[in-house]
DNA sequence: TTTTAAACTTGACAGTGATAAGATTAAGAG
DNA sequence: CTCTTAATCTTATCACTGTCAAGTTTAAAA
């Protein structure tokens, strides 16, 4: 019969994932610090210890999602053998990853608290067609326009994607792919 | 000196056209019900009156920003003569509209509240496209996909745009036109 | 002129973010 | 091993929020 210890041990991470579990399940305005409080079984003002206020802990959630997000990103690129294939394959991950997490889409981009500068999918995602595009043959100075095309079509996608209606669920890969594919780079 | 009637007379315009200002300039999660009441020089219950609760508030305020969006489009594709220029010139105006609006891109599309089914800029969209489509011999299986694609590109770049550090706003125009015409249809 | 229903106010409730003051305890210093 | 200290957590409280019930005012219909 193992009392509850009075320090919990662990809180701050349990509480970043407990809350991301309550996004993806309810949404981000159900979200409030007390309930996020009850669900880690701890006092309303816990949290306040591990984050500056609400905003802090919306902050640092989503650096979280966002390393998750990076690393599908990072493990996507590292299974591709047919570098041909990689800006498509990229793509299709990027827009699957918020098909799959629609919530986490809002979560990320819906409070303009995202900065591209510090968003490392960006970069991520800006390296590997850096080097796709060199390898085709495109041009130095069409490379920036083009680059960003391709972003927001995939970005775009993914927030399209997350309004239900949009994409034909059943068959998804094939669905992106055609869509990613109709247009010429 | 005209005493405050105790009837407003016009209160819910005025809610929703304060409401969308103040969401403009400090943003949604910044909004109550009683500020906005207070703002409207009238008792913290009084909006209830109008609107069921508050998210029915952000329902019909969305309807209404969505309207003034239609309506912007319409009148850009009515002025469009050159119908070859079409595509372009409606996509620009669908990017700089949320490009100069930057919240109301967030307030539109944070919360998943937007149905694509009812979304009267998609139906808009997909027509004049269509259409754009038919005219340039476009077959019509690969319309769909094209459609989408152009859509999420368009869509995509203006929820890119409202991240500072994205867009040169010097020359917005030419900016948006080069992504837009980066890739070929 | 009377009636009625819509538009509004007042006053209340539970839930929220946040803070101050105090309790508990893990971990390092001596 | 003891003492100290600082991190962690609780309790109590504040101002504010969404929302509703009950009552007030008044425009407009009967």
């Amino acid at each position: 019969m193992s009392e509850k210890p009075y320090h919990h041990g662990n809180l701050k991470m349990e509480l970043l994932e407990k809350g991301l579990a309550f996004v993806d399940e309810h949404g981000v305005e159900e979200l409030s610090m007390r309930k996020l409080a009850e669900v880690c079984g701890v006092s309303s003002a816990a949290p306040y210890a591990h984050f500056q206020n609400k905003e802090d802990f919306l902050i640092q959630a989503q650096r979280f999602i966002t390393e998750q997000f990076t690393e599908t990103l990072q493990e996507c690129i590292a299974a591709v053998k047919d570098k041909k294939k990689i800006l498509l394959e990229l793509g299709k991950r990027y827009v699957i990853f918020f098909y799959e997490n629609p919530s986490y889409y809002h979560f990320l981009f819906s409070h303009g608290r995202v900065e591209l500068t510090e968003y490392p999918p960006y970069q991520l995602f800006a390296e590997v067609v850096e080097e796709a595009f060199s390898e085709m043959g495109v041009k130095k100075k069409a490379r920036r326009k083009k680059m960003l095309a391709l972003w927001s079509m995939v970005h775009g996608l993914s927030g399209l994607s997350a309004m239900k209606g949009v994409l034909d669920g059943d068959d998804l890969e094939k669905e992106i792919e055609g869509i990613l594919n109709a247009v010429e780079i």
